[in-house]
Order: C-alpha cells, then sequence, then structure tokens
DNA sequence: ATGAAAGCGCTAACAG
DNA sequence: CTGTTAGCGCTTTCAT
C-alpha cells in the first residue's frame, strides 16, 4: 500500500541505490536520470521513510530541545528563534522539557528520550551544574548552549554582569542612592544569571561608592508574583529605596504593580528598571535592559546545524549577543 | 560500540525476541526471565534503537504539533499544556510551523514534513478552510484540532460565540450603549474564531436592541500594537464610543494603551473588555472572558494518545472547554 | 513461554 | 554514472 523506493525504482527503470542518490542530491548522477527520477517519484507521491533512512544511516535527521519551560516569554520567545531557523532545514525540530525547580514538576531524566533519537541538543537556560546537563552533555552530541557558558560547548548568551551593571547604573546616575535589589533565584537554585546578575548590580553600586544594603536584597523568583511580593516587602520597610533593578522584567512588573496599589508611581516615588525586553515592557513603559532572545535561539540553532555538519569537530562558538538599556517612564531622578 | 538488542539478548541467555518482548512489557514473558533481562539491559545502559524499532513495527512514537506561531502567550501557554501531556506519556513531540498570514512567512506545505513521520497531528488554531489543515487532514491520521471545530475530527474549542457575547452584555449591563467592537482578523483571514466572536458581539447588541454603528469596527489583527492602533482610531471619531470589546487581551491591553495617551483612564471614560483571561490581564486589571488555554492544549494531547492507542477508530470527540467572565477595573458604567 | 527467521525501507560500500 | 549486495536494529509471525 505504502509506496517504497522499490516502486520508484522500478517505474523509473533504475536500481533503488539511484533513486536514493537522485532524490538527495548526490552527486554522480546523470542530470536526466536524476531530473528522470525526481518526476517519477513526484507522480507517485514518494516520501522517504525517516525511520528506515535513518536505521540505515545512522542520522536521526532531528534535533532535540531542552527547556525547563515552554509557555513563558523568554522561554517561547528563544523557542521561536530556533524553530524560524530548523524551519528552513530538513531537521525535525523534537521538544522536551526537564523538571524545573520553580514549578517543582517532577524531573525524571532527558538523556534516555535524547539517546538514539536526535543529532544534536540545545538547552535553553540549563545551569552548568544542572544534573540534567551533565547527562545531556556525557551524550558526547552536538551541543548548543542559550543562557548559559560552558568551556568547550558552544553557547549563545548575553553578558549577565554587564547588563546588570548597566540597569544599576543608569538607576545610579539618575540620582538614586538607596537601591534595592530583586533577584530572581530561590535559595540553592542552579541558575547562573542571578549570580552573574547581582554581580553586576554589586559592581555598579561599588564603583559608585554606594552601600549595599542586604534588607534591600529580596526574593522574586522571576515571576510577576514574585516581583509584587518582593516590592511590598520593599515598600513596607521603614526606610524605602528611591529605585529598584529587577533581575527580569516580569518581576519588574509585579513590582510596579505593587507600587501602584500602595499608591505610588513608578517614575515618581520609586524608580524601576528590569532586563529582559520584554514584549510588553513597552506597553508598561518599563525601563529595561533589552536583549535579543529570539536571535539567541536563531544563533544557537544555527551553531548547532553547523556543528553537525562538519565532520571534523569545531572549536566551540561561544557567542555573546548584545544588550542595550532602553530608557522610558519607571525610571526618573529621585523626588525632590 | 553502540550495543544492540542481539548483545542484550545474549547476555542474557535469551533470543532477541524474547528481549523484545520483555522490555516492551508485552504478555507471555515468564516475569523472572522479563526481570532478568530488565536488569542485564540497565546494567549495559541498553537503550533501544528508535529507529529500528520504527522501521520493524511502523509506528513513529512521535506526535506532530502544527501552529502558525510559537512564540505568543496563547500559542506558547497551549503547547506546554501539550507537552505535559506527552512529557508522560513515551511520545516525542515534533513541533512544525506553517506560515502564519499575519507575519506573512512563507508557507511551504507542511504534510511532507509528517507524512510517515508521526502517529497523529495536532494543530492549534487553523481554520477549517486552510489549506494546510486541508492536506493535513488527507493525510488520514488521528488528528486534534484545538481552538476549531471541524465535522468528523476531535476538536478542543471554547464557544466564541458565547464568550463574546457575555464581555458585551457585560458592558451593556454596565449601561453602555455606544459599544465598539476591535477584531482580529485581517481582511480574508482563515482564522473561524474572529467570526465566530464577532456573532456573539452581535447576538448581545441585538437582544439589548441596541444599534451597531459600522464606524465603530475596527481592525486590531489580534496584536498589542494592532489593538492600539485601532483604538486611537475609535477616540479620534467625532462621536465615541463609551465601551469597547476586544476579541483578545492583547488587543485590549493595546487599547488601554491609547485610551491613556488620549489622557482618559479604561474604566472611567471608557470601559474595555476582552477575551482569554492572559498571563498580564489581571496586572493591567482588564476585565476579560478567560478561556482555560493550558487546559485546550492538555485535552488535545489526551484525546490524541487515545485515538492513537485504540485500534477501533472512536468517534470524535468535540470538547467545548467553559470560559468565565472575570470583572476588573477597565470596565465600569459610563460616566454620569 | 521462548526461539528462528523473515522482513521493515533505506543507505553505503564495492564493483563495474 | 549506475547496479549489486549487505546490512542498519528491531518486531513479528510461526513454530516449538
Amino acid at each position: 500500500m505504502t509506496i517504497t523506493i522499490r516502486d520508484v525504482a522500478q517505474a523509473a527503470g533504475v536500481s533503488t541505490a539511484t533513486v536514493s542518490r537522485a532524490l538527495r542530491g548526490l552527486p554522480n548522477v546523470d542530470e536526466a536520470t536524476r531530473d528522470k527520477v525526481k518526476r517519477v517519484a513526484l507522480s507517485m507521491d514518494y516520501v522517504i521513510s525517516p525511520s528506515a533512512s535513518r536505521l540505515a544511516s545512522g542520522r536521526t535527521g532531528s534535533i532535540g530541545v531542552i527547556t525547563p519551560r515552554v509557555a513563558g516569554w523568554y522561554f517561547s520567545t528563544v523557542l521561536s528563534g530556533i524553530e524560524t531557523v530548523l524551519q528552513q532545514s530538513t531537521m525535525d525540530l523534537l521538544l522536551l522539557s526537564v523538571g524545573d525547580e520553580a514549578t517543582g514538576t517532577p524531573d525524571d531524566p532527558v538523556a534516555p528520550r535524547l539517546n538514539r533519537r536526535v543529532d544534536g541538543v540545545i538547552t535553553i537556560a540549563l545551569a552548568p551544574e544542572d544534573a540534567q546537563l551533565q547527562s545531556v552533555l556525557s551524550l558526547g552530541l552536538p551541543t548548543s548552549l542559550i543562557g548559559v557558558a560552558i568551556d568547550g560547548v558552544s553557547s549563545v548568551s548575553i553578558d549577565d554582569v554587564a547588563a546588570a551593571k548597566a540597569a544599576t547604573t543608569h538607576l545610579i546616575k539618575l540620582g538614586h542612592r538607596r537601591i534595592a535589589v530583586i533577584t530572581g533565584a530561590p535559595p540553592g537554585a542552579l541558575f547562573t544569571a542571578p549570580h552573574a546578575r547581582f554581580r553586576g548590580f554589586m559592581e555598579a553600586m561599588q564603583q559608585a561608592d554606594l552601600a549595599v544594603d542586604p534588607t534591600l536584597q529580596v526574593r522574586g523568583y522571576f515571576t510577576i508574583a514574585g516581583g509584587e511580593k518582593a516590592m511590598t516587602e520593599l515598600l513596607t520597610q521603614r526606610d524605602r529605596p528611591t529605585a529598584v533593578f529587577a533581575m527580569s522584567d516580569e518581576m519588574a512588573f509585579g513590582a510596579m504593580r505593587a507600587v501602584r496599589s500602595h499608591g505610588l508611581q513608578p517614575g515618581r516615588e520609586i524608580s524601576i528598571a528590569g532586563i529582559d525586553g520584554h514584549d510588553m515592557s513597552e506597553l508598561l513603559d518599563l525601563t529595561t535592559v533589552a536583549q535579543p532572545v529570539q536571535d539567541l535561539g536563531r544563533i544557537a540553532a544555527k551553531s548547532l546545524l553547523s556543528q553537525i555538519r562538519s565532520t571534523d569537530r569545531p572549536a566551540p562558538a561561544q557567542v555573546q549577543a548584545p544588550t542595550h538599556l532602553i530608557v522610558r517612564g519607571s525610571s526618573a531622578p529621585p523626588p525632590n
């Protein structure tokens, strides 16, 4: 019922080997023959059997994307970047998620789900220390990391230290001196970004000889609700900050809401700056350090494809994508 | 180098057939034998070769998800629902996108990319008339549709007419009489929701004996920017509406922004209601008719799995998920 | 309950 | 440039 390469070969009056070569665009096929084979295949609605091809060739023709979450602005935007690139290639995109500490999802190992089914892997925002990442790396497949960098592995990320520093410095230059930070990571979390961003925050403060008040450091867990709660905490303190650096836009959104529900206005009584360049940041008039999130995905995908294609293992490319400060209404000089 | 079923068979002192049966949990295997095989396989780090298994069995063990977009709140949330279900099964999730009229992405046919590589398909928000959907359906694979319903095919959707009617009726009950609608679809678009939602809007208006002013119908293209532009258009008219029903929350967000930049306030001079229950709607205090987006994905995935598993083709299930009005600050009685 | 053997549909040397 | 011939690693009758 299903038509095979043999049927095509027969109909075209050639061998299956020739059909295989012709259809895959391999050299050493007479153009006339190739044309004919193609025509016949098309007319018969022939579709190559991926499983057979994979079994025979050893290549799977698909790449795995591993992400802690598929919903969420950052993740879905990265994913869309990856997808646009893969769509153009002939590679299939296999989507896998690993348990998320934040959501407390059960965390069964991904490596087995990857093992003989992909030619390469892209991971999104998995920390270097993450056991899952480790097991994926130990598969020895071509790999592209997004959001973090590890020696010897290709990666695309931003300079988190610089981004945080830019946001903080911006607030400082506006004249703020009591600056709070809403950090992302839950205790013991494995993601790198929060640490680096904290360092950037500290560097900016120290360079300006500003005191860093431990009571002005609260956790926002990278969520809107978390940011709101964190900000509420900050606002109920005796000695309020005049500005807040949130490690992500979504936390900043929550913070803005908290500010408003206290009868204050972001950019007036309290300045707020985030990191991301979230779709909604413009709408909400949030000052932020934008990162090219979709590009992160695109770049990683391209890098992975070239790794897979080249025979010799090329030197891992560690790309650092640019970020830029976007000043909006949520940040302004401190009152009076 | 890679270890095969034969190695395991040998090590366990049984035939490859028995290993296959034991590992797959098939009946007619002595429990002792099964245990031993499992143990040996585990100790050898044996991983079944999917391609070989697929070739031999004819099942692909993967399901395809087709979406017009992967970024965007609705799509990524649906996708995450699908993913959670598939993660629990042994099915691989193959992500494919089809060209989006809105984004004008080139639209190469998906059917070939699906043909012998998936056991079933889930489509997100593809219109019944969409050529891509048609070609997918003609593949004859088990299929679950999300966001639309077609006779004879399993689907999960909401009652778009009722949802739109609920939002509109809410505005009417508040006392509004000049009510505008921000529609979604670009001219000639194929998606069903905008049509149904428009019908719901009309029904509500007619039941209240309210005139429907054609100048109060503008297109927002389902985007924030589109909604903002649409609202601006409405506000620059001589006879402004006192309330606006936006067919999606993102358009409503844009509309709220436009309202504000005209020095007005949503829920004061102008009431706004949307549809979606978008993550940000609470933050922005938007009245909306919420739909269980993640559940849509979950339900579709479960339905598809059961279709694939059952031998006889079961009657297609057309699930309609519930929606509910959430009243927030963006809607209130008209001024004086 | 288990084994033997025949493919599944293609690719990849190897000849020619 | 093209054909022959082995497999790739598993599943699945069919026997036993």
